[in-house]
DNA sequence: CTGAAAGCGCTAACAG
DNA sequence: CTGTTAGCGCTTTCAG
C-alpha cells in the first residue's frame, strides 16, 4: 500500500502513462492496444497493487463517486438504519457516502450543502430540514443529481422518496374507531416539516371524516430540540391535564419513547387506561409489556427506490420523467397490545 | 453556487490567481500583500460565493480533511452514537467522514482500508474486525494517522480508545455475588475480537477469584452472523438446558435484546426467576419492565479522546508519545431492577 | 509587494 | 497500435 503511481506503472512495463491508463479503464478497444501489452500491464499492476488516486481521477474526471447524505442526526435509529439501507444499495454501485447531519438546524443544513458541493460530491440524499427550500433551490439549479428522502417540497420537483404519511397516521386512526377509542391524542413536533405535517393533517381528517370536532388541546406539540427530559415531562403534563383521552397517537420514534416514560411516570396502564401507537418500529415497541402497536416504515424499498432515482440522474437515464408527485410506499402496522 | 474557480475571482479583482490563493489561505504576511488588496479580494470572493474546489486543493495539497471510519454495522445503536459523537468532535476540526460498515466480514473490511487510502483520507478511525491485523499493519506502514476504536490489537502498539470492558464484566458479577447470585450464564458472540474476550475474560476472572469452577456449559457463544430470530432460539434453548441458572450477563446489546425476547418466551420472570444484566445501555433497557441493570459504555469520551489521538497524529504533535496500552475508559453500571 | 510558472496524478484528444 | 501533449483547479516557489 505504497503510494505508487501511474508513471512507475508505465516505466515497469516500458510503455507511457496514457496506454496504463487506458488499459486500466478497459479502453483497450478504443485505443486498440495489443492483449499482450495490456495483459502485461494489468498483471504488473496487480502485482505491486497499483489503485489509481481517487483525487487526481476527481481533479480529471469531475467524477468522485462520492454522494453526500445529510440527514438530521445518524444516531436517530431511523436514520441510522435508513443510513445503512442506502450504503448498501449504493456500495452496489462503486459509490461511498460522506454523510452528515444537520440537527435540524437549516443554517447548518445550507452550509452542508455548500460544502458537500464544493467538494464535489457526485450527488445528493438529503432529508431536508423545513427551512432548507433556498438551498434546495440552488442546489438544483447546479443540476447535481439529487433525492429527497422521508420528507419533501412540495413546491419544488425534487424526485423524492417517502412512507405515505398519511396513510400511516390514517391506519392508526382507523384502528382506533374500530376497537371503540373516540378520545385520541396527538402528540408530534413542531418543526413545520411536511412529513409531520402531513402526520397531523391525517389526525384531522380521520376526525372530521368521522364527524368529531378536532379539539386543539388534544393536539400536543413539543419542541424539537428540547432535551428529553423535558419531553418527558411535557407530555406527562399533557396526560395529566387531558385525563378524558383513551388513546395517544405518538408521531414519531423518539416522541413514543418520551411518552412511554411519560406514560410510566404517570402510573396508567397500557392498553386499560390508555391505548398508544407510535410511528416507526424499534425493538423498544416490539418488546416493551404490553408490546406497542406501531407504524413501521419500510426503510429498505426507501432506500432501494432513492438510489434508483439517484442513478437514474448520475446516468442521464431518460426514462427519469421525473413525476411530481413523491414517490411514496406504505408503512406497515404491527398491531401488538398496547392498543 | 456556481462552479467559480480561483481564475474567475482573480480576473474579477484583476490580479494573478496566486495573489488570490494566498490572500485567502492568510497568508497576506508571507506574500507582503497590501492589507487594501487583501481586503477587496476577499470581499468578492465572499460576494460571488467563491469556495475553492477541494478535490483540487486535495490533489495539490495531499489533503482531503476527510477521515475514514470503518465500524461493524453504522444501523446498531452503539455505533451510531458513536458515530455521532465523532462526527461532532471532527466537525470541530473542520473534518469530515467518509464511513463505511465491514459487517464483520475481515476481507471487506480489508478493502475498505485500501478504498479509503486510496482515496487520500488524512486518517482512520476504525473499529477493527478480529482478523484486520494485516491489514492495520500495513496501514500504519504507510504512517497514516490512525485510531482504534471500540477494539484493539495488543500485539500492535496503534493508539486505541475503547471502554474497559474487563472492568464492566467485573462489576457486573460483583453485583451478582453481592446479591447473592451465584450461578451466572454468560452469553457473548463467537467472535475473536479483543473486546469479547476480555468481557469473556473477566467473567472467567471473577468466578476464580470467589473459587467457583468456570462451567463452560454456562457460556453460550453466538455466531455473531446468524439471523436474530436463530440467536433468540440459540438463547431460548440455552436457558432451557440451563435452568439451575439464577443469573445471565449479555455481553453486548443485540444478545441482550434477544436475550429478553428469549426470556419472554419462556415464560420466566426476571428477577424473580433470573436476574439479567446487559453491556450498552439502550432506551429498551431503561424502558423494560422490569428496567434491565446495564453496563453503560461512555461514548462521549471515547469518542473525544479518539479525535484527541487521530489529531495528535495529524498535526504531528510530539506529545502524542504513543502509549503502549490502550486508552480506557470505565463504563457506568446502571442499576435497575433486573438484579 | 505581485505575478509567472511548475506541477500534484490522472485522462482524453490527437498525432504519429 | 502507442506516445505526446494539454489541462482539470489549486498552491507554492521564485523571479521580478
Amino acid at each position: 500500500m505504497k503510494k505508487i503511481s501511474i508513471k512507475d506503472i508505465a516505466k515497469m512495463a516500458g510503455v507511457a502513462p496514457s496506454t496504463v491508463s487506458s488499459v486500466l479503464n478497459n479502453k483497450n478497444k478504443e485505443a486498440r492496444i495489443s492483449d499482450a501489452l495490456a495483459d502485461k500491464i494489468k498483471l504488473i499492476s496487480k502485482k505491486v497493487g497499483y489503485r489509481p488516486n481517487s483525487t487526481a481521477v476527481s481533479l480529471r474526471t469531475g467524477k468522485t463517486n462520492i454522494i453526500g447524505l445529510i440527514v438530521e442526526d445518524i444516531s436517530n435509529p431511523f436514520f441510522a438504519l435508513l443510513a445503512k439501507a442506502l450504503e448498501d444499495e449504493i456500495k452496489k454501485h462503486d459509490y461511498r457516502i460522506l454523510y452528515c447531519s444537520t440537527e435540524n438546524d437549516d443554517i447548518n443544513a445550507a452550509d452542508l450543502v455548500q460544502m458537500l458541493f464544493h467538494r464535489q460530491v457526485d450527488g445528493f440524499l438529503i432529508a431536508p430540514t423545513a427551512g432548507m427550500k433556498k438551498s434546495l433551490i440552488e442546489l438544483t439549479e447546479t443540476n447535481k443529481p439529487l433525492v429527497l428522502i422521508d420528507r419533501y417540497y412540495p413546491e419544488l420537483k425534487i424526485p423524492s422518496v417517502l412512507v405515505d404519511n398519511k396513510l400511516g397516521i390514517t391506519m392508526c386512526m382507523d384502528l382506533f374507531w374500530a376497537k371503540g377509542y373516540t378520545k385520541t391524542g396527538f402528540i408530534t413536533t413542531n418543526v413545520e416539516q411536511v412529513n409531520m405535517l402531513e402526520r397531523e393533517e391525517a389526525y384531522r381528517d380521520s376526525l372530521k371524516k368521522n364527524k368529531v370536532a378536532v379539539s386543539e388541546k388534544f393536539i400536543l406539540k413539543i419542541p424539537i430540540n428540547l432535551p428529553y427530559a423535558e419531553k418527558v415531562k411535557k407530555i406527562n403534563l399533557f396526560i395529566k391535564k387531558n385525563p378524558v383521552l383513551d388513546s395517544l397517537i405518538f408521531s414519531t420514534n423518539y416522541l413514543g419513547i418520551a411518552g412511554l416514560e411519560a406514560i410510566k411516570l404517570c402510573r396508567l396502564q397500557i392498553p386499560q387506561d390508555i391505548a398508544i401507537i407510535s410511528f416507526d418500529d424499534l425493538d423498544l415497541f416490539r418488546l416493551y409489556t404490553p408490546g406497542i402497536t406501531t407504524i413501521s416504515q419500510p426503510i429498505d424499498e426507501i432506500a432501494k427506490q432513492a438510489i434508483i432515482l439517484l442513478f437514474n440522474q448520475i446516468n442521464k437515464n431518460p426514462q427519469q420523467v421525473s413525476q411530481r408527485k413523491p414517490y411514496t410506499f406504505p408503512p406497515h402496522l404491527i398491531t401488538r397490545k398496547s392498543v
